[in-house]
This record gives C-alpha cells, structure tokens and sequence, in this order.
DNA sequence: TGATAAGGTTACTATTAGTAAGCTTGTTTG
DNA sequence: CAAACAAGCTTACTAATAGTAACCTTATCA
C-alpha cells in the first residue's frame, strides 16, 4: 500500500492515504457487513444473501471479488464438480475483527 | 439509531442495523478524512480543503453538513459579522477516535 | 480601489449502485 | 425420466451519488 510509512501518527497531521483508502473500501456499500457476517465462518453465497438485508445478487458477487482481490477473502471451491463455494476470511481479513468491534464500541455508546 | 437493542453480539449474527449505517456513514467518500483530521484538533473550511488531497469544495460542504447533521461536528461561527467559521467535533465525534486508531492499527499490520 | 480569501451555491458530467431478467449446471421430486 | 427448483452467477438498463467547473457575496489587505 503507498504512503504506509507516513501510516503512525501521533497526532492526526499527515493525508495518511492508506487510512483513507482502507476507511472507505470497508465503508464501501454492504462490504462492511459482508465482512461482519463472515467473522462467524465461511458461508455460501446464497447463505450471505439470505442473511444480508436488502443486498441484490450483483452487488453481493461485486463485493466478494473486490475483497478477494484484497486478499481479505478466500473462494472455496470444495469439489470441482459440484456446486459447492464458501467464502471465508483470510488471516488477514479476520484482523478486521477490531475495527468491526471498534464500531460496534462506539454503536453502542453513541449511536 | 434503529435497531440499537440488536447491536451487543458476541457472535456477528443479527443484521445489526445500526452498525451497518455506521460502517457506511463513516467509509463515505471523504468522511473519515476529515474526521480524521479533524482529531487534531478545530480546523476552518479552507484549511480542511487545503489539508485534503483530492477533495472538491461541493463535496467538503457537503460531508460537512451531514457530519454537523448527525451530531458529530460543530460549526462555529465566532463573530457574527466576520467571515471566521471553524468546524469542532462533538464530544461523541471524539469518541470516534477508537474507530480511527482501529483502522490505523489495521492498516500498520497488514494494509 | 482593486485584488485576494473565505465560505459557499448551481449546473452539468461521470461513476457507482440498484433492479430485473436470464443463464448454466446440478439436485430433488413425482 | 422429466419438470421444477437451487446455486452461483452475468448482462442490460435505470437511479443515485460523486466529481468538475464556474460563479457569487462579503471581508480584509495592499
């Protein structure tokens, strides 16, 4: 990512570009859900859109390649014939798991 | 905030309304910039405009009204007369800070 | 007095999101 | 064995949001 050795300020004075960049790819619409609900475990497309309110199948598919192009995901195609895919966190991906805490945090004490 | 008795999960289960529109609000496009920048500290408009690469005059106003709406900022205007305006976060806008330093905590690890 | 800065607004174009329909390959049911 | 349904998408189109450009008014400053 550019610009992360500008990424540790003590006081909130440089752009910090990978701050801005990563705010607004999980603020991006359903992205920060999408993430939220796989913190349980892998789950299936249709099971992430049974879930998900108010998600349509083309935004769903749009974010999961977006968050596997980050690498924050993985696509699990079990057995080669079958129809069986799973989405699950990657290692870093389940690092996100404090910022979602971080929002639930704030949520509950302000929201 | 809708919802807001659903928003205590251990587990990542219910839709979680509040958390989802939170997510959302903050990951704007140039939202959490400028509350980011907003973190040091008072800033006037011009100042923010200056300080955020990229950001349009339209959009800074913008963002800025629907922060001021939802009660995370403060516009103040000091002399009725003059053309001084600063914009000050909120005591709840501070509390954002936890937000802020998760994401920068992430982006430090793994962006 | 003329220029520049603050704090915007308005009109328009481009990008992104949402809706609707359809498509292919299983599996399940009658 | 056929028909119906489910999974996991793709394509085409409309609506909403973001970005660009120009302009405006009131202070202050040289």
């Amino acid at each position: 990512m550019r610009n992360s050795e500008e990424c540790n300020p003590t006081t909130y004075q440089n752009d910090c570009d990978c701050f801005h960049e990563m705010i607004e790819f999980i603020g991006k619409r359903w992205t920060g859900i999408i993430v939220y609900r796989l913190l349980n475990g892998p789950k299936r497309y249709h099971e992430l859109l049974a879930d998900i309110q108010g998600i349509s199948d083309r935004l769903l598919t749009e974010r999961l390649r977006e968050l596997e192009t980050r690498g924050l995901i993985i696509k699990n195609v079990s057995e080669p014939g079958s129809r069986k895919v799973e989405y699950e966190l990657t290692e870093i991906g389940k690092e996100l798991e404090g910022i979602i805490n971080a929002i639930l945090k704030w949520v509950q004490a302000n929201g």
